[in-house]
DNA sequence: CAGTGGTCTAGACCACCGT
DNA sequence: CGGTGGTCTAGACCACTGG
């Protein structure tokens, strides 16, 4: 018979499935992923759950096993789903949050329906020193582009950005750089960011961060140092960020697999 | 004949993989990722290097394309590789760092050849108030175990610890607390953290955290919250923690899939 | 054009879990 | 024991890249 194992037999997830297209250029993976994510987070699929089993779902869709299997694997990535051998796969309990993902403050700004808007202090082309040249892995001296800038949100000032971006990149104009985020003007130029290294942190402000962000004097700020590659494993920016605590913090969800 | 793509034609990985077992209970696809991982770490795969295609590897060391491919798609997920089609896979430019993992401070300590040491502050079975009852999706009142704890490194106060843990773990004993990690406990007791939600701010110390943590009154410090849900999807433990800024920062690798 | 990774299929055997 | 996910095989077709 159907085993009892968390008061709920087994869930099959209703047939919202009925609108992938196998003519589509998105992989069928992604489709059947993202129908159980929407499930989830519009909370039809309930925290704890348990789903069909990969092979009758495949069954029931017309599709391998494997197509299915990784469309779960997906979501067990996310922190959505959790698998247990022998047992099943469930919605995974407590509260359902996005992924971090590779996004650039503005772009958090802007879904989050807040209006950001940016004060460009710096604009300016420079030989690299030492340690711009080593975290864009160039030589010393070439040509990069330094930009400071004051992001505002609503009016409030929410982080001061130094950032450095290489020679292919010198030619981003002042007006491109006050009225659009980094990451913005990069995708419209068809760079896409692959792998980000970060690093978090905290200080004292400095005189000028403390006047730029209308805190106190030597008032603690959170730093992020962060290096972006394109597809290419090139190095496409560096950059030194200091944010008002009270004002920001970063969210990360960590999955163990 | 060969494509001359990056200077470097087609570069294989010589074989390492003699010592491949497949009588093992370890995966194939993971002594495969872990020899090509260890070979990146060393250096014998240098930064940019081309590594041989998915299926003249897989013939070479008689196992399927698949098998590979998951070996391969391991190091993406970690950011050691990038592939392009048509291109081929090549390993990532730039600085190469171990991926985020889900570990403890005092893990982390431990492995950088640190002694850590705990001095256990607060070692109490307590009613769960709302905000704790809360992040560990329990009733308010229903008892947790709280503890609090200053972790030192080498002698030098580090991060002040607070952690509430859910009815099933207070039996935690204080000797255990002070003498291993929390996380290294929960491991051996057969509990397995899954997912990790995790906050990471800056504020000002109170004035008992400058006198724990021996900085300035009021100076920076770095903040972290954060909730871990075990296999089940059961969360296991809230925490506060607040680390001294000049020793402590987070490090965050971002892959993009 | 030939080479590469991206996706998909249709099976197979095994390890683990609960009853 | 039956059911589940974990792994692996041996193919196939396609999309994209470079020359």
């Amino acid at each position: 018979m159907a085993a009892a194992i968390d008061a709920t037999p087994t869930t099959l997830p209703e047939d919202l499935f009925l609108d992938v297209d196998r003519t589509s250029a998105i992989p069928l993976y992604f489709q059947i992923a993202t129908r159980i994510e929407q499930a989830i987070v519009d909370g039809r699929l309930a925290p704890g759950a348990r789903l069909e089993n990969e092979v009758t779902l495949g069954q029931r869709l017309n599709m391998s096993r494997p197509t299915i299997r990784r469309a779960m694997q997906e979501l067990v990535n996310k922190g959505l789903l959790v698998r247990r051998r022998g047992i099943g796969t469930q919605v995974v309990h407590g509260p359902v949050t996005r992924k971090v993902e590779l996004t650039s403050l503005y772009d958090d700004l802007d879904r989050g329906g807040q209006r950001p808007a940016t004060n460009l202090l710096v604009h300016e082309i420079v030989p690299a020193d030492d340690v711009v040249a080593d975290r864009l892995s160039i030589a010393a001296g070439e040509p990069v582009l330094h930009v400071r800038r004051l992001r505002l949100s609503d009016g409030v000032p929410l982080a001061v950005m130094e950032n450095y971006l290489p020679e292919d990149y010198t030619d981003l104009t002042a007006d491109a750089l006050a009225s659009r985020g980094l990451y913005q003007l990069l995708r419209g130029r068809g760079t896409q960011i692959r792998v980000a290294q970060q690093r978090i942190g905290a200080r004292a402000a400095t005189a000028e961060e403390s006047r730029l962000l209308e805190i106190k004097r030597s008032g603690p700020v959170l730093t992020m140092d962060r290096t972006a590659y394109d597809t290419f494993g090139k190095a496409v920016e560096y950059g030194h960020h200091c944010y008002r605590p009270d004002n920001y913090s970063f969210e990360i969800t960590l999955v163990n697999n």
